[in-house]
DNA sequence: GGCTGATTAAT
DNA sequence: TTAATCAGC
């Protein structure tokens, strides 16, 4: 292979170090790096103005960092990146293309298309893994099946017998390869009306990868020491600040592992146990970022689909007015607000209060969590699809250890945890600023006379609450109590084997619109072809595996009738909406039977896609490092058995939730 | 040192 | 809500 002209194609593992990929091509011979801008190819899921903001920036740097080793950074502008990697294939003569493993559904899919299309074509492709300490398909239990709950996924990672890879360093030199027949082209990564609220960014942020190696520096050696005792306030201080970083592939997470690793020795040698503490909550941050990606792998459908399947029949509202007052920070409850804005006016959130906010959507207004999950992809600095999606399945209570869907958090005694003395608030919600910290988490229970003393009227210029706690409690009751008659329904109709002409006549889809103002986007639908044949080729032990998806299962986003960026919308209607004076109840429009009929048979439908599923491709074993790895199958993934198990606490207090998604049926009749 | 009620964190 | 840890007896 020595002399041959490899192309690397850089996605989200923008750096320069302990990049495998990046590595390997020097290894080879004359390198060519590549990066292809497709958004398109994202769907609903087109990045939003300040993750565009960042990758602008963070390409810009590696791409000198790329010329200070020899080469330049190619970009392409595509909507179909396959088609484009094989044009620079052919347009520079490469005998074989390299790239690093990614975990998104819609990564997943094109990513083993493009690796047919380019075998095809003769030309060799290889990955690697540079985003994970182990991939998903090393992670499994005692029986060869993946984990599905958190805790033991991790005591698994933390006691594999091998450790993860260690971090490489840059390479010296890059030989690069003739680039004068494949010419840059320019990308747009903003539009004119973006560059103004753009430029505050840079203010509080650099992005690129030695950067984010600083910032990894800056944490280890200051707020690290105290990030047990300092994660409850709602002040961002005393967080990483890495997370963008880690999005983008700027850093690698290998690198921070084995970092942390060492510095926890040294704590524990000195007898310094809150350092120890702080290594090991910080470690489970990460932790959950390979979650995310773990459980992307096994259910490929986790950013769209509850993983349990009662709550395909959760009646949620479609309200668009509760959508916009969560939005704009106008729900009347401080905390809540104060974050919404932070989000909007940063791009940033803190992780409790994401979980505050997120918790309130779901639970309090009973919004659908997908429009809640777009919101944050739309608006988040550090948008992750797979971090993203785990979050708001657990917040929703859909994972088997999420939280309690019947548990309602009380965003007045959070505020008084994580914002005691209600700075938080105050920086944000410059229209409480003079309420004493006796009302500031509950502004409504305030004597009229402090209100006045600190110019406030509620309802007027900072809004009564949206819906107050008790009502959103039995109103809460009521749709789960609804719920459970749908899922028993459907349940009967299944049981009574009526699924058939059901689930054939209807084009149905359990995933609900999102908002209709957002601008329609089509799919390329080339981006999301999956294959339901299975190849033969023998894998490299790092190959990318592939989790087989049917047709069906993915057109559920195609289906879908909306959307692009909720971020926009909102910016645009941001002033005219008015101060929302408690709204009544029953004018918030639920779910019509029509959409529960709807769900119900698509929920039967999506069965068959799981009874599809189960019969696609084989397993089979390889040896990595002298040990053996298993290769993706359908029994060690996705559909079977998963969430059924005893050890879900939630499943044992609702066990009639199973019978719908129960996954070991299904795959015994598929 | 062991019991008991309070506190807290929960993926 | 519950399990685990902690303070105080």
């Amino acid at each position: 292979m020595s002399g041959g002209v490899s192309i690397v194609w850089f996605r989200r593992d923008l750096r320069v170090e302990d990049n495998p990929a990046l590595a390997a091509g020097v290894r080879a011979g004359q390198v060519i790096a590549v990066y292809i801008w497709a958004p398109e190819e994202e769907g609903h899921y087109y990045p939003g103005r300040v993750s565009r903001w960042w990758l602008k920036q963070s390409l810009a740097l590696l791409d000198s960092s790329l010329k200070n080793l020899g080469t330049s950074l190619v970009t392409k502008r595509s909507t179909d990146s396959v088609a484009s990697l094989l044009e620079v294939v052919k347009s520079t003569g490469a005998t074989q293309v390299l790239f690093n493993h990614l975990y998104d559904p819609l990564s997943l899919v094109r990513d083993h298309r493009m690796k047919e299309v380019l075998t095809n074509n003769g030309i060799a492709v290889r990955s690697f893994n540079a985003d994970l300490l182990y991939e998903p398909w090393e992670i499994l239990d005692d029986k060869g099946r993946p984990f599905n709950t958190f805790t033991e996924f991790w005591d698994r990672c933390l006691s594999m017998p091998y450790d993860p890879e260690s971090p490489q360093l840059p390479p010296k030199k890059i030989i690069s390869g003739d680039l004068s027949k494949c010419p840059s082209e320019t990308i747009i990564f903003e539009d004119e009306s973006e560059k103004g609220s753009n430029a505050l960014l840079a203010r509080a942020w650099t992005p690129g990868w030695s950067n984010a190696d600083k910032a990894l520096a800056a944490f280890m050696n200051g707020p690290l020491l105290e990030y047990s005792r300092n994660r409850r306030k709602a002040d961002s201080a005393t967080t990483s600040f890495l997370s963008p970083h880690l999005h983008f592939g700027e850093l690698s997470v290998r690198k921070v592992f084995h970092l942390l690793r060492i510095k926890q020795v040294l704590w524990a040698n000195e007898g310094n146990t809150a350092g120890e503490e702080s290594v090991n909550l910080f470690l489970k941050s990460i932790g959950l970022r390979e979650y995310s990606r773990y459980m992307s792998f096994n259910h490929p459908y986790s950013h769209e689909r509850p993983l349990l399947g009662h709550l395909k029949f959760f009646p949620w509202r479609i309200d668009e007015g509760y959508f916009k007052a969560w939005r704009q920070g106008r729900t009347g409850y401080p905390l809540v607000d104060a974050g919404m804005r932070e989000l909007w006016a940063t791009g940033w959130l803190h992780d409790r209060i994401r979980v505050v906010v997120s918790s309130f959507f779901v639970k309090v207004l009973q919004l659908p969590w997908r429009w809640g999950m777009k919101y944050f992809w739309d608006t988040l600095l550090d948008a992750d699809l797979e971090s993203d999606a785990l979050g708001w399945q657990y917040i929703t209570g859909t994972l088997p250890d999420g939280r309690e869907f019947d548990r309602i958090d009380n965003p007045q005694f959070e505020g008084y945890t994580f914002d005691p003395n209600g700075e938080y608030v105050r920086r944000w919600l410059p229209e409480l600023a003079r309420l004493p910290t006796e009302w500031i988490h509950h502004p409504w229970d305030a004597p009229e006379y402090v209100l006045q003393a600190a110019g406030i009227e509620l309802g007027s210029n900072y809004p009564l609450p949206i819906v107050k706690l008790d009502a959103a409690k039995s109103r809460l009751q009521e749709a789960l109590a609804q719920m459970w008659q749908y899922e028993a329904s459907s349940r009967a109709i299944l049981e009574n084997g009526l699924e058939e002409g059901l689930g054939d006549s209807t084009e149905a889809t359990s995933l609900i619109a999102f908002p209709q103002d957002m601008d329609e986007m089509d799919m390329d639908s080339n981006a999301i072809r999956a294959t339901t044949h299975t190849t033969t080729t023998i894998r490299h032990y790092e190959d990318q595996m592939v989790p087989s998806m049917t047709t069906s299962l993915l057109r559920g986003g195609e289906e879908e009738e909306s959307s692009s960026d909720v971020g926009n919308q909102a910016e645009d209607s941001r002033a005219e909406v008015p101060i929302n004076q408690g709204m009544d109840d029953t004018r918030m429009g639920r779910t019509d039977d029509m959409q529960q009929v709807n769900d119900i048979t698509a929920a039967l439908r999506s069965m068959d896609d799981l009874q599809a599923e189960s019969s696609n491709t084989s397993g089979s074993t390889r040896e990595r490092d002298g040990g053996v790895v298993p290769v993706w199958s359908p029994s060690t993934s996705s559909f079977n058995e998963t969430f059924v198990g005893e050890d879900s606490t939630y499943l044992q207090r609702h066990p009639q939730s199973h019978q719908l998604v129960n996954w070991r049926r299904l795959s015994q009749t598929g």
